[in-house]
RNA sequence: GUGGGUAUAGCUCAAUUGGUUAGAGCGCUGGAUUGUGAUUCCAGAGGUUGGGGGUUCAAGUCCCCUUACUCACCCCA
């Protein structure tokens, strides 16, 4: 016999979650499938696994590098990176049955062998969704406000949702003459905020060996500020002659208004002219999410819209808009933010295990306020009441419900309300009616 | 993938220039209290000081490697 123990441990990146981080998990999920359920999209699954030639080579040099790849058998395979790609092959593989528009989200953990830190991690759960099949307005108008309602759903009214729109950034590069740069130049514009425009002109500089006139024309777009009208106001000039540029700077405008009518403010929506994002298949509207208490997090939903989504895989035109929510790294904020209650029990109300030969009694009393809609645990063993209450406080159960000797002669039950200490009783009738009734209303406080 | 920091009980942290058997609070299990949690008192369990190697009479403490965490890059949810 070896007492060799193999020491229990999770992959770096990878982990657990005990019950008190996954009951607001699992909420979490609930609020986002609410949210989106609202707007009418509807669920979809697809493999974790798939073909590496169905995810490879879709994104850029770096998402392939973190790609988890290995062969099984002769099939070379890989694990989702996120949830667009998979989207692309699902409506490539199934338009037809599906019909344009399709409005789809879904929810679902990905893989990224990257660097874990705070709020990043090797497998994480996203909750996309996603228009595809249109490249009406009415769709980036409706991400920005999903976006929103998810947020404040969430609990969170200190936020920023970051706007812009690809049309103008490539407009303007166009003008500058610097379309065949537009991944260097973006990608240094992206770092704006953090590093300021002098750090940006010299990576530009030194990445596309442009001319300083035209870095010049691109850092245009770090002079502008103010509202999100006087942003566009200013984008005018930028903009003006080049088609593209224009066509972006309206669609802005659109959204910004029709958002704006619905009681969106400026402290929640901010057109931001440097963010980039992605990089690869975003053409139009661009946008990410900020919790202002925690900055540093990055982005806890982003996304935008792009004229063809599945062109790898079908010749169907198929432009759409979406965005991601970072369910794991949100959790991961709010778990910084202290935000996490320490909830351990999914059952708000315990029944007390006093008599062990009642037990037939206290299942059918536990069966009636189930049948009612309240969640109720009963304590597996007789044990000590005091133990038994250690259980139920500690777990974070709101109500108790003792029934002994005294209780069954004369046929009540106590309800002790573990907050105050205080209890009531009440007649244990025949479907418990009364009991349940009293529970709702404390329980919905 | 590149560079810096950190690692002592489940958690937060102590431990003199390297010096005896590594401590405390919280948490956990039980008792005080066979009809009541959160408060109080008592007891107990829990550590190869992340792992491996080296220097030394002696290492939690110094050196090297490794793993994990963390921060900054890269990239991004």
């Amino acid at each position: 016999m070896s007492n060799q123990l193999i020491q229990p441990r999770t992959l770096s990146g990878f982990r657990d979650f005990l019950p008190e981080m996954m009951i607001p998990r699992e909420k979490l999920m609930e609020t986002a499938r609410k949210v989106y359920r609202s707007y009418g999209f509807v669920p979809i699954d697809t493999p974790t696994l798939e073909l590496s030639e169905i995810l490879c080579g879709k994104g850029s040099e770096e998402t392939d590098r973190q790609m988890y790849r290995f062969q099984h058998g002769k099939r070379d395979v890989a694990m989702r990176f996120d949830l667009t790609v998979p989207l692309a092959r699902f409506v490539a593989q199934h338009h037809n049955e599906l019909g344009m528009p399709f409005k789809r989200y879904h929810i679902g953990n990905v893989w990224r062998g990257e660097r874990p830190q705070a709020g990043r991690f090797r497998e994480f759960a996203q909750c996309d969704f996603d228009t595809i099949g249109t490249n009406s307005i009415a769709s980036d108008i409706e991400t920005v406000l999903v976006i929103n309602d998810l947020i404040r759903a969430i609990g969170f009214e200190q936020f920023k949702i970051r706007l812009n729109n690809r049309k103008v950034l490539n407009g303007i590069l166009e003008k500058a003459n610097l379309a065949e740069h537009s991944v260097a130049v973006l990608r240094a514009l992206d770092k704006l905020p953090k590093i300021g425009p002098e750090k940006v002109r010299l990576e530009m500089l030194e990445t596309t060996g442009a001319p300083d006139s035209s870095i010049d024309q691109i850092l245009m777009l770090s002079q502008i500020s103010g509202t999100n009208r006087e942003i566009i106001q200013q984008l005018g000039t930028l903009c003006e002659g080049n088609e593209l540029a224009e066509q972006g700077r309206e669609q802005l405008s659109e959204v910004i208004d029709a958002t704006q009518a619905l009681g969106l403010t400026e402290q929640n929506l901010e057109i931001d002219v440097s963010i980039a994002r992605g990089l690869d298949y975003y053409t139009g509207t661009i946008v990410e999410t900020f919790l202002t208490d925690l900055p540093s997090f990055g982005s806890i939903c982003s996304g935008g819209r792009y004229d063809s989504l599945a062109q790898l895989y079908t010749k169907q035109q198929l432009p759409g808009i979406g965005a991601s929510l970072g369910l794991d790294r949100l959790l991961a904020a709010m778990q910084q933010l202290d935000l996490i209650p320490n909830t351990k029990t999914t059952a708000e109300v315990m029944i007390v295990q006093f008599d062990k030969s009642k037990l037939s009694e206290y299942l059918k009393l536990a069966a009636d306020l189930r049948r009612q809609g309240i969640a109720v645990e009963l304590y597996p063993e007789s044990k000590k009441l005091n133990q038994q209450f250690k259980y139920a406080d500690r777990r974070g159960a709101r109500a108790v419900i003792i029934a002994g000797t005294d209780e069954f002669a004369s046929g009540v039950v106590q309800v002790k309300w573990l907050a105050d200490g205080t209890q009531t009783e009440l007649p244990l009738a025949e479907n418990s009616n009364e009991i349940a009734e009293w529970l709702k209303t404390r329980l919905t406080d």
